[in-house]
DNA sequence: CGTCTTAATTCCGGAAACGAGATCTTTTCA
DNA sequence: TGAAAAGATCTCGTTTCCGGAATTAAGACG
């Protein structure tokens, strides 16, 4: 029984489905499949039923869950209770208003817990912007999109600065368009039957994703806004078209059903400065890791 | 983190000692430290102390070592927790007297903690007669020491009997020649000073390892006795040689130091039949897997 | 004070485990 | 009924892991 294989049956557990929990946990399906077999083969009993492509927990897999989530909540404060010295003072974390919504909350409350002696300062931005304050030191960390390889050319003084940080994947959103209820689904962007696509700042990676998606067909109007909740309205009126990652549509339990487009996905950084991690540091990025792939809901522990 | 880290983690720190570890968990040495050094890395702290040739449990390594602990404990009921139906009824095995001593207890404690429907019928007997035992289904399941194999040949019905069964290591004893207090140190048996050895009955594999070893250079005879507390008294008279297990010798803390030479290490199998496995079965194999290289006294948990 | 022994570490080659992608099968939805 | 999607299976390249040999360092003993 190996601690990374009850990661991966957590992921699996909470998403019901392999497909989205080896996204979440950034690996492979057929990674994941595997892993489940070795789990379940280890503990001789099945912990999923496979009736038709849903995987439902069994009797067995409900029971294991309440050990996992204890083993993996073990583990964590095994890992943080050796710490030398207990973390205090201030950590400054930038962060996308996407993530502060979606996946964050869970963290911090798991952090503040923790650490109470920490005072979390948090600020919102667009990745671009985010990046530089962490360069020159007006912030400690932030969690970032990473522009995917083909945009990085044309923006390279952006890449630099990447280049300049330290920087691990946490994350990966979904980033989906979301249209109007009743629009036609769409295959690429000429079939758009909107006036505008609704984002947010033009620092904002998801933002310039989605217009480079939008460039290629026609030539669509950006109407800026400022939060997802006015996104989402924007869209209700029937003439935009939204952009916003897959676990921010989740979370706001939108009264109708909305038509989606996938952009594909999208992993979320957590950056630093190489050999500048105040003792907060280290502690906030063990919470993050122990996150990944776990339900936004608080694990019921 | 690593589960088997962990249970490396706690031999190394029971013993203080990475060669006692190794043997302990049926590794090299080079194996264990490796392993350790990963730990500490990953943890990002020093476990324990280097002086000299010491492995002392740092201030870290101290706190650390409850939560390893607690984490083992942990995952076993996990493993136990999901096992469809409670074991119960009765599970025979069958054990060599030295392991009995030495290693059971703590395991039978923690079995009948989390079985107490399934009454253990315990039976005390030489490998031999215990191997045949199991196949003629007088045992569900046994203890026994491999024969090495430079014996297999003078012995091949007992050989033939091992390859009927299905086996699996589970401990590792340092087969010891206990000599009298005030005895020369020896090298070979010619080096003996002694008018017997004394050792259980004929079909025990220990006794028969040892006068294997004395026989190559001198025809002592064999004493046979009926209990290692019988034999420890015989060698206290000062004429006879006696035959016993590290492990055991530990056990009684005899009032003098004694004078040992090894006669190399000899693994403990847990042997049973195959596609016969009683529901009790499993969850003593694994009770027994989870006591592997822990220190004898039990887990303070 | 040197030599001998024992223990830990380092180094290296073979073996096993792992992860990613391609393919196959089955289900579901249009 | 056909197309799309999800899970399982297979294969292959890579990484990791384990065991043994060589190396280093620390005590033991004369």
């Amino acid at each position: 029984m190996d601690l990374s294989s009850i990661e991966i049956f957590l992921a699996v557990a909470s998403d019901r489905s392999v497909t989205k929990a080896a996204k979440a946990v950034g690996r492979v399906p057929s990674n994941v499949t595997t892993r489940i077999q070795q789990l379940e083969e280890d503990l001789d009993v099945s912990l999923f039923s496979r009736d038709g492509k849903k995987m439902t927990l069994t009797r067995e897999g409900e029971t294991f869950l309440g050990y996992a989530n204890r083993l993996m909540a073990l583990a964590l404060e095994a890992r943080q209770a050796v710490r030398p010295l207990a973390p205090s003072g201030t950590l400054r974390v930038g962060t996308m208003e996407s993530t502060a919504a979606s996946r964050l909350p869970a963290a911090l409350t798991q952090f503040n817990q923790m650490w109470p002696d920490v005072s979390l300062h948090l600020t919102m931005g667009a990745s671009r912007d985010l990046a530089r304050d962490v360069l020159s030191d007006a912030l400690d960390c932030a969690l970032i999109a990473r522009p995917p390889k083909t945009m990085g050319e044309e923006d390279s003084s952006f890449d630099a600065e990447l280049k300049a940080l330290e920087m691990e994947p946490v994350f990966v959103e979904d980033l989906l368009i979301v249209l109007p209820s009743g629009h036609p689904s769409i295959k690429s962007a000429a079939d758009l039957r909107v006036g505008s696509l609704a984002a947010l700042e033009p620092g904002c990676t998801y933002r310039r994703i989605a217009e480079n998606w939008a460039r290629k067909s026609s030539a669509l109007p950006t109407s800026e806004l400022g939060s997802y909740h006015a996104i989402l309205a924007s869209v209700a009126t029937g003439n935009t078209a939204g952009v916003m990652p897959r676990s921010v549509l989740d979370l706001m339990h939108w009264p109708m059903p909305v038509q989606t487009h996938q952009l594909g996905p999208v992993e979320t950084l957590l950056v630093y400065r190489r050999n500048d991690r105040p003792s907060a540091f280290n502690a906030f990025h063990e919470v993050l890791s122990a996150t990944k792939g776990r339900d936004i809901r608080l694990a019921t522990n």
